[in-house]
DNA sequence: CATGAATGAGACTTCATTCAT
DNA sequence: TATGAATGAAGTCTCATTCAT
């Protein structure tokens, strides 16, 4: 019964929560398509369905509502990356886990257009930074732990280092994707990708 | 570049030019401070030391200064690649070539937070698209070109798709590098790029 | 006072009085605290731990509300006002008389925060102009009367001008004591006032 | 040449220092006329004749807009308080002199409904209470400095407790004659204001 | 050429009130 | 009766841009 009268909506009914996704969804929707600063709260309600009441109902600002998308997707990205198996693996093997890898990793970022919104244009954003720099360490604590797959096979020597460059390549990569035109197609930019991978994380021979 | 249209004015006395550089430069400064969004013309003017009414003589509005900076920038960088040697070296000497190149490339993206605001933020805006295009084609093309220096060893099949994917990552280390909070030092995280790209770009053996 | 329009809901039950009153008390606690315009409807049904649907079942709007608070108010401190004795006094009693009455009306308004809001700072507001003259009225009329009191040792013509002067008066050294920082202590002012009052009213022989 | 770009403008032209003041004026009329919560600065840059952006060119918000209104109003009252003579009188002079004494502070409050506004509705306001509270403060010692003037037949002991009784009293009554609708006459009023202080300030007989 | 005052569209936000459950 | 989600009018304020001097 005691709501807080200056503060943010806590759902208490379905339809409440209900309603805060639609605000997630459609906030998540605009940014994609018009940038963080393209887009206003007005806009965003009404993409909703909802009164720009509502909004402010249920996020103190539009800076509220875009770091709860940021943290959905930083969610659902992170656990999109798959686990890999830790049994005894050929050489060929090895290869191939990879190229999955890489392809699935790739594969999870349908939306470089937020992808974008949310970790390059707001950075200068203290609270934003907070929320990415967490994520920046899990996705390449990730990858490091990823290494133990294909152990035997490892030719590094700085494996933070590889991890953090790597995450650093993936990223990159997926931006060139997506949000450049590049003549290249996606088969070949991403043959040329695990081939480079293969070469400077694994030794040659079996 | 040069406007023609609307009464810009066209710098004719060294005064005036002095002017606009100024301009350009404070709006530089700014858009690395602040972003572009966080940066309105009249800061802009009064970092120049001059009047609002002063910058809207020299540039038809804010996006048309941002052009112009975008464009300096892009020529700066452009500029600063190295054209390599043409004549027999060998494999070390390739080897040494490609880690010598890096570091002069990275070290000339010695404003990241600009690179940043002109290069990721604005992709939105189609005008600023264009440039961009422009400018990754012929970076990657510069790339390209380079290949022939070290062509006796180079491995690679596809040198088209790896032109644009070492375009995509040594801007993806130089982002790593400057805009996030890296644990791993500048030297260890060069020292992999280097030894990544020579493992993947160049034979094994002499 | 009882609206009868609109749903308005006319308290029935015990429970619901309760609810009413509930709410009245919250929103002098809170008009007190924040001012009227300070304090929002919502605010209101909180601190009367009830929802904000429930407010406007009792009360039409957030002026209605007001209203209500406002007539208990003056009922409150018309009652407060003692009805002085008609028997025969002397001039020393007479002196004490008054002493004591002012003292009792001046304690009588204990929220002194209250009636700066009901009383001035919806003036502007014709339905509260009414409500607050009418009380001004009677309020006059009761010093008025009040003087049969101490008639023998009335010194003054212009009774009814005198009832309005010492009103005034009174409410004045009301808001000095309690709504300013004033460095002179209540019984100081007071005392003055006491002083001031006997000599205007009152003859100085026996 | 340097403007706080994100601050308020400094006039530095004679046209820029008009729109203040109409901006002032402007402000002034509309709190009488609708209290300050009855007015928002879009009427306020209308009653000016000017567009909302020159109202927030030159202040903060409406409330900096209501500080300086009410810091003028106040430097205006005071300068109209009269000094009063220190020379030689005669006990029926004193009398006169406190009679026009107080017709002359009852005449330069010709606003009173800004002085509600100003003085009384936003008194909650902290930056406000500053400001009363040290105009409040003058005004009190002005009161006592003039008690100077008719020392020889000043009847009172706390003479600082009078000052601040007779600038409450004052103020009261300003109020009743303005702000409520008292069927008695300001003369009858006034009269009686100055016969109480006649008798509580100045001795009897000659 | 330079200045800076003025403009006003539009973004952000609050809150009194209604209404479906 | 009670609840609290939803509404949207209206207010606050910013800033890109124009224009008179």
């Amino acid at each position: 019964m005691e709501e807080q009268s200056r503060g943010v909506r806590i759902p208490q009914q379905e339809r409440s929560r209900n309603t805060r996704n639609r605000l997630l969804d459609a906030g998540e929707r605009l940014f994609c398509r018009q940038g963080f600063h393209g887009t206003n709260s007005k806009e965003i309600a009404g993409e909703a369905g909802v009164a720009i009441g509502s909004f402010y109902a249920y996020f103190r600002d539009k800076k509220a509502l875009f770091l709860e998308v940021l943290d959905r997707y930083t969610e659902k990205i992170l656990s999109s990356i798959p686990e890999l198996p830790r049994r005894e693996i050929t050489r060929k093997q090895a290869e191939q886990l990879l190229a999955d890898y890489l392809r699935s990793v790739i594969r999870s970022h349908d939306l470089p257009e937020l992808h974008r919104e949310l970790f390059v244009v707001m950075r200068t954003d203290p609270e934003v930074e907070v929320l990415i720099d967490r994520w920046q360490e899990e996705a390449v604590e990730r990858i490091y732990r990823s290494f133990a797959s294909v152990e035997p096979y490892l030719r590094i020597r700085d494996k933070k280092a590889a991890a953090v460059l790597l995450h650093a390549v993936v990223e990159a990569v997926i931006h060139r994707l997506t949000l450049y035109k590049v003549d290249i197609g996606e088969e070949r930019l991403l043959a040329e990708l695990t081939d480079m991978f293969c070469r400077y994380l694994l030794i040659d021979r079996e």
